[in-house]
DNA sequence: ACATTGACCTGAGAGC
DNA sequence: TGCTCTCAGGTCAATG
Protein backbone atom coordinates (compact mmCIF):
# COMPACT_ATOMS: atom_id res chain seq x y z
CA UNK A 1 0.00 0.00 0.00
CA UNK A 2 2.71 2.16 0.87
CA UNK A 3 2.81 4.31 -2.69
CA UNK A 4 4.13 8.09 -3.21
CA UNK A 5 2.02 9.90 -0.64
CA UNK A 6 2.40 7.19 2.09
CA UNK A 7 6.26 7.46 1.55
CA UNK A 8 6.39 11.07 1.25
CA UNK A 9 4.66 11.54 4.48
CA UNK A 10 7.20 9.24 6.04
CA UNK A 11 9.84 11.25 5.30
CA UNK A 12 8.28 14.12 6.50
CA UNK A 13 7.72 12.30 9.24
CA UNK A 14 11.34 10.87 10.02
CA UNK A 15 12.46 14.81 9.28
CA UNK A 16 10.00 16.01 11.92
CA UNK A 17 11.12 12.92 14.43
CA UNK A 18 14.18 10.76 13.93
CA UNK A 19 16.77 13.27 12.19
CA UNK A 20 19.72 14.72 13.54
CA UNK A 21 19.45 12.40 16.91
CA UNK A 22 22.45 10.11 17.89
CA UNK A 23 21.89 6.25 16.81
CA UNK A 24 22.95 4.28 20.24
CA UNK A 25 22.07 1.09 18.89
CA UNK A 26 20.56 -1.06 15.93
CA UNK A 27 17.83 -4.08 16.68
CA UNK A 28 17.54 -6.57 13.59
CA UNK A 29 14.60 -8.60 14.33
CA UNK A 30 14.64 -10.03 10.96
CA UNK A 31 17.51 -10.06 8.73
CA UNK A 32 16.17 -11.66 5.68
CA UNK A 33 14.41 -7.82 5.58
CA UNK A 34 18.07 -6.83 5.82
CA UNK A 35 19.95 -6.83 2.55
CA UNK A 36 23.44 -6.59 1.85
CA UNK A 37 24.54 -6.29 5.03
CA UNK A 38 24.60 -8.46 8.11
CA UNK A 39 23.24 -7.16 11.51
CA UNK A 40 26.45 -6.85 13.06
CA UNK A 41 28.06 -4.72 9.95
CA UNK A 42 24.87 -2.83 9.96
CA UNK A 43 24.94 -2.23 13.91
CA UNK A 44 28.71 -1.08 13.65
CA UNK A 45 28.13 1.42 10.92
CA UNK A 46 25.19 3.16 12.28
CA UNK A 47 26.37 3.30 15.95
CA UNK A 48 27.13 6.66 17.34
CA UNK A 49 25.77 8.62 13.86
CA UNK A 50 22.94 10.97 12.98
CA UNK A 51 20.45 10.80 10.16
CA UNK A 52 20.92 13.46 8.16
CA UNK A 53 18.60 14.23 5.95
CA UNK A 54 15.53 12.13 4.60
CA UNK A 55 14.72 12.22 0.57
CA UNK A 56 12.14 10.40 -1.51
CA UNK A 57 12.24 8.65 -5.20
CA UNK A 58 9.20 6.75 -6.25
CA UNK A 59 8.22 4.53 -3.18
CA UNK A 60 11.48 4.16 -1.71
CA UNK A 61 12.55 6.55 1.27
CA UNK A 62 16.28 6.95 1.56
CA UNK A 63 18.20 8.55 4.67
CA UNK A 64 21.17 9.90 5.14
CA UNK A 65 23.57 8.43 7.28
CA UNK A 66 26.09 11.26 8.97
CA UNK A 67 29.33 10.62 6.49
CA UNK A 68 28.52 6.83 5.97
CA UNK A 69 26.17 6.85 2.78
CA UNK A 70 22.55 6.06 3.28
CA UNK A 71 19.75 3.77 4.20
CA UNK A 72 17.41 2.71 1.39
CA UNK A 73 14.12 1.88 2.85
CA UNK A 74 10.95 -0.16 1.09
CA UNK A 75 8.02 -0.70 2.22
CA UNK A 76 6.35 -3.17 0.17
CA UNK A 77 2.64 -3.53 1.18
CA UNK A 78 2.48 -3.17 4.74
CA UNK A 79 5.57 -1.35 5.73
CA UNK A 80 5.59 2.04 8.05
CA UNK A 81 7.83 4.18 10.33
CA UNK A 82 6.66 4.89 14.05
CA UNK A 83 8.66 6.86 16.02
CA UNK A 84 8.06 5.34 19.81
CA UNK A 85 9.05 7.12 23.16
CA UNK A 86 8.25 3.93 24.97
CA UNK A 87 10.42 1.20 23.54
CA UNK A 88 9.04 -1.47 25.18
CA UNK A 89 6.33 -1.31 23.03
CA UNK A 90 7.41 -1.53 19.47
CA UNK A 91 4.10 -2.19 16.70
CA UNK A 92 3.71 -5.99 17.07
CA UNK A 93 5.36 -6.64 13.47
CA UNK A 94 8.58 -4.08 14.07
CA UNK A 95 11.50 -5.92 11.72
CA UNK A 96 14.12 -3.19 11.69
CA UNK A 97 14.44 -0.32 14.65
CA UNK A 98 17.14 2.26 15.56
CA UNK A 99 17.19 3.48 19.09
CA UNK A 100 18.52 6.86 19.76
CA UNK A 101 20.48 8.77 22.52
CA UNK A 102 17.37 10.65 23.47
CA UNK A 103 15.01 7.41 24.37
CA UNK A 104 13.08 7.12 21.49
CA UNK A 105 13.10 4.64 18.87
CA UNK A 106 12.20 4.76 14.76
CA UNK A 107 10.61 1.59 13.95
CA UNK A 108 10.07 0.01 10.82
CA UNK A 109 7.23 -2.42 11.37
CA UNK A 110 6.15 -4.56 8.46
CA UNK A 111 3.98 -7.17 8.78
CA UNK A 112 3.95 -8.67 5.14
CA UNK A 113 7.94 -8.84 5.04
CA UNK A 114 7.61 -7.50 1.70
CA UNK A 115 9.50 -4.25 2.63
CA UNK A 116 13.27 -3.88 3.00
CA UNK A 117 16.63 -2.09 4.37
CA UNK A 118 19.75 -1.85 2.09
CA UNK A 119 22.89 -0.21 2.87
CA UNK A 120 23.43 2.09 -0.38
CA UNK A 121 26.27 4.64 -1.48
CA UNK A 122 24.02 7.16 -3.31
CA UNK A 123 20.61 7.48 -4.06
CA UNK A 124 20.80 8.63 -7.44
CA UNK A 125 22.89 5.62 -8.33
CA UNK A 126 20.42 3.50 -7.17
CA UNK A 127 18.04 4.63 -8.89
CA UNK A 128 20.10 3.92 -11.91
CA UNK A 129 20.97 0.47 -10.67
CA UNK A 130 17.34 -0.47 -10.22
CA UNK A 131 16.35 1.24 -13.52
CA UNK A 132 13.08 3.50 -12.27
CA UNK A 133 11.94 5.73 -14.19
CA UNK A 134 11.71 9.69 -12.77
CA UNK A 135 9.07 10.54 -9.90
CA UNK A 136 5.69 11.34 -10.68
CA UNK A 137 5.85 14.62 -8.66
CA UNK A 138 9.36 15.47 -9.95
CA UNK A 139 10.24 19.14 -11.59
CA UNK A 140 11.70 17.29 -14.71
CA UNK A 141 7.95 15.29 -15.55
CA UNK A 142 6.05 17.92 -17.60
CA UNK A 143 3.35 17.12 -19.71
CA UNK A 144 5.76 16.68 -22.83
CA UNK A 145 7.69 14.39 -20.72
CA UNK A 146 4.82 12.45 -19.58
CA UNK A 147 3.50 12.17 -23.00
CA UNK A 148 6.86 10.61 -24.06
CA UNK A 149 6.96 8.04 -21.25
CA UNK A 150 3.37 7.08 -21.96
CA UNK A 151 4.15 6.54 -25.93
CA UNK A 152 4.47 3.49 -27.66
CA UNK A 153 3.21 1.60 -24.58
CA UNK A 154 0.89 -1.41 -25.40
CA UNK A 155 -1.39 -3.00 -22.49
CA UNK A 156 -3.42 -1.12 -19.92
CA UNK A 157 -3.57 2.30 -18.77
CA UNK A 158 -3.53 1.33 -15.66
CA UNK A 159 -0.68 -0.64 -15.90
CA UNK A 160 1.24 1.56 -17.50
CA UNK A 161 0.89 3.97 -14.91
CA UNK A 162 1.92 1.49 -11.88
CA UNK A 163 5.36 0.57 -14.13
CA UNK A 164 7.84 1.55 -11.72
CA UNK A 165 10.44 1.76 -14.79
CA UNK A 166 7.99 3.84 -16.57
CA UNK A 167 7.75 6.63 -13.96
CA UNK A 168 7.88 5.86 -9.94
CA UNK A 169 5.88 5.84 -7.10
CA UNK A 170 2.25 4.77 -8.49
CA UNK A 171 0.63 1.77 -7.00
CA UNK A 172 -2.76 0.24 -7.43
CA UNK A 173 -4.62 2.89 -5.21
CA UNK A 174 -3.52 5.84 -6.59
CA UNK A 175 -3.76 4.40 -9.93
CA UNK A 176 -7.56 4.02 -9.56
CA UNK A 177 -7.75 7.30 -8.00
CA UNK A 178 -5.65 9.44 -10.89
CA UNK A 179 -7.79 7.46 -13.46
CA UNK A 180 -11.15 7.72 -11.91
CA UNK A 181 -9.86 12.08 -11.43
CA UNK A 182 -9.09 11.73 -14.94
CA UNK A 183 -12.51 10.05 -15.83
CA UNK A 184 -10.60 7.25 -18.00
CA UNK A 185 -11.29 3.72 -17.53
CA UNK A 186 -8.50 1.79 -15.96
CA UNK A 187 -8.47 -1.13 -18.71
CA UNK A 188 -8.32 1.43 -21.41
CA UNK A 189 -4.97 0.66 -23.46
CA UNK A 190 -2.32 2.95 -23.77
CA UNK A 191 -2.48 2.91 -27.36
CA UNK A 192 -6.14 4.22 -27.40
CA UNK A 193 -5.60 7.21 -25.51
CA UNK A 194 -5.45 10.61 -27.52
CA UNK A 195 -3.79 13.95 -26.61
CA UNK A 196 -5.97 14.94 -24.39
CA UNK A 197 -6.84 11.88 -22.40
CA UNK A 198 -2.68 11.80 -21.42
CA UNK A 199 -3.36 15.91 -20.54
CA UNK A 200 -6.13 14.79 -18.08
CA UNK A 201 -4.23 11.87 -16.55
CA UNK A 202 -1.04 13.75 -16.21
CA UNK A 203 -3.00 16.96 -14.67
CA UNK A 204 -4.94 14.03 -12.48
CA UNK A 205 -1.77 12.31 -11.02
CA UNK A 206 0.00 16.00 -9.93
CA UNK A 207 -3.37 16.98 -8.31
CA UNK A 208 -3.69 13.46 -6.22
CA UNK A 209 -0.42 12.60 -5.40
CA UNK A 210 0.68 15.71 -3.48
CA UNK A 211 -3.16 16.38 -1.53
CA UNK A 212 -2.85 12.23 -0.79
CA UNK A 213 0.26 12.76 0.66
CA UNK A 214 -0.29 15.97 2.67
CA UNK A 215 -3.44 13.92 4.22
CA UNK A 216 -1.09 11.49 5.66
CA UNK A 217 -2.22 9.18 2.64
CA UNK A 218 -5.01 8.09 5.20
CA UNK A 219 -8.33 7.43 3.15
CA UNK A 220 -10.04 8.77 5.73
CA UNK A 221 -8.83 12.01 5.55
CA UNK A 222 -9.28 12.10 1.72
CA UNK A 223 -11.18 14.79 -0.03
CA UNK A 224 -15.15 13.43 -0.66
CA UNK A 225 -14.62 13.89 -4.17
CA UNK A 226 -12.05 11.06 -4.07
CA UNK A 227 -12.48 7.22 -4.98
CA UNK A 228 -10.34 6.37 -1.68
CA UNK A 229 -13.23 6.39 0.65
CA UNK A 230 -15.15 4.57 -1.70
CA UNK A 231 -13.05 1.60 -2.50
CA UNK A 232 -14.41 -1.16 -1.24
CA UNK A 233 -17.18 -3.47 -2.01
CA UNK A 234 -20.42 -1.86 -1.80
CA UNK A 235 -18.68 1.54 -2.53
CA UNK A 236 -20.33 4.35 -4.50
CA UNK A 237 -19.10 6.91 -7.33
CA UNK A 238 -18.83 10.01 -4.98
CA UNK A 239 -19.51 11.80 -8.30
CA UNK A 240 -22.84 10.16 -9.85
CA UNK A 241 -23.59 7.99 -6.91
CA UNK A 242 -23.29 4.50 -8.78
CA UNK A 243 -22.35 1.62 -7.11
CA UNK A 244 -19.10 1.04 -8.09
CA UNK A 245 -17.42 -1.49 -10.33
CA UNK A 246 -14.80 -3.98 -9.35
CA UNK A 247 -12.72 -5.80 -11.44
CA UNK A 248 -9.05 -7.36 -11.80
CA UNK A 249 -6.65 -5.30 -14.04
CA UNK A 250 -3.16 -6.54 -14.74
CA UNK A 251 -3.50 -9.17 -11.56
CA UNK A 252 -4.81 -5.96 -8.76
CA UNK A 253 -8.10 -5.44 -7.83
CA UNK A 254 -9.30 -2.52 -9.82
CA UNK A 255 -12.09 -0.01 -8.71
CA UNK A 256 -13.66 1.98 -11.74
CA UNK A 257 -17.24 4.05 -12.13
CA UNK A 258 -18.78 2.70 -15.17
CA UNK A 259 -20.94 5.93 -16.19
CA UNK A 260 -17.81 8.26 -15.26
CA UNK A 261 -15.03 6.97 -16.64
CA UNK A 262 -15.22 5.85 -19.99
C1' DA B 1 11.54 -6.39 -26.25
C1' DC B 2 7.58 -6.08 -24.07
C1' DA B 3 3.41 -7.52 -21.41
C1' DT B 4 1.19 -10.64 -18.25
C1' DT B 5 0.96 -14.04 -14.56
C1' DG B 6 2.28 -16.39 -10.33
C1' DA B 7 5.03 -16.60 -6.08
C1' DC B 8 6.42 -14.56 -2.00
C1' DC B 9 4.76 -12.86 2.65
C1' DT B 10 1.13 -12.65 6.81
C1' DG B 11 -3.17 -11.60 9.06
C1' DA B 12 -8.03 -10.49 8.45
C1' DG B 13 -12.34 -11.91 7.23
C1' DA B 14 -15.62 -15.11 5.06
C1' DG B 15 -17.78 -19.47 4.82
C1' DC B 16 -18.85 -23.92 6.56
C1' DT C 1 -15.70 -22.43 18.16
C1' DG C 2 -12.30 -23.62 14.83
C1' DC C 3 -10.77 -24.94 10.56
C1' DT C 4 -9.74 -23.79 5.65
C1' DC C 5 -9.90 -20.65 1.89
C1' DT C 6 -9.32 -16.24 -0.28
C1' DC C 7 -7.70 -11.78 -0.51
C1' DA C 8 -4.72 -7.71 0.02
C1' DG C 9 -0.51 -5.62 -3.23
C1' DG C 10 4.89 -4.30 -4.21
C1' DT C 11 8.23 -6.54 -6.68
C1' DC C 12 10.65 -10.12 -9.13
C1' DA C 13 11.09 -14.30 -11.84
C1' DA C 14 8.96 -17.02 -15.13
C1' DT C 15 5.97 -17.35 -18.91
C1' DG C 16 3.39 -15.63 -22.88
Amino acid sequence: MPELPDVQYYKSYVDATALHQRIDRTEVRDSDMVQGITARGLARRLKGRKLRSATRHGKYLFLEVADDGWLALHFGMTGRLEYVQDTDRLPDHTRFALYFHNGHCLAFDCQCKLGSIAVIDDPQRFVDDHQLGPDALSDDVDLATFRELMDGRRGSVKAALMKQETIAGIGNVYSDEILFRARIRPTRNVSQLDDRDIRDIYRAMRQVLPVAAERHADPDRMPRSYLMPQRHEGGHCPRCRQGLTKTKVSGRGTYFCKRCQK
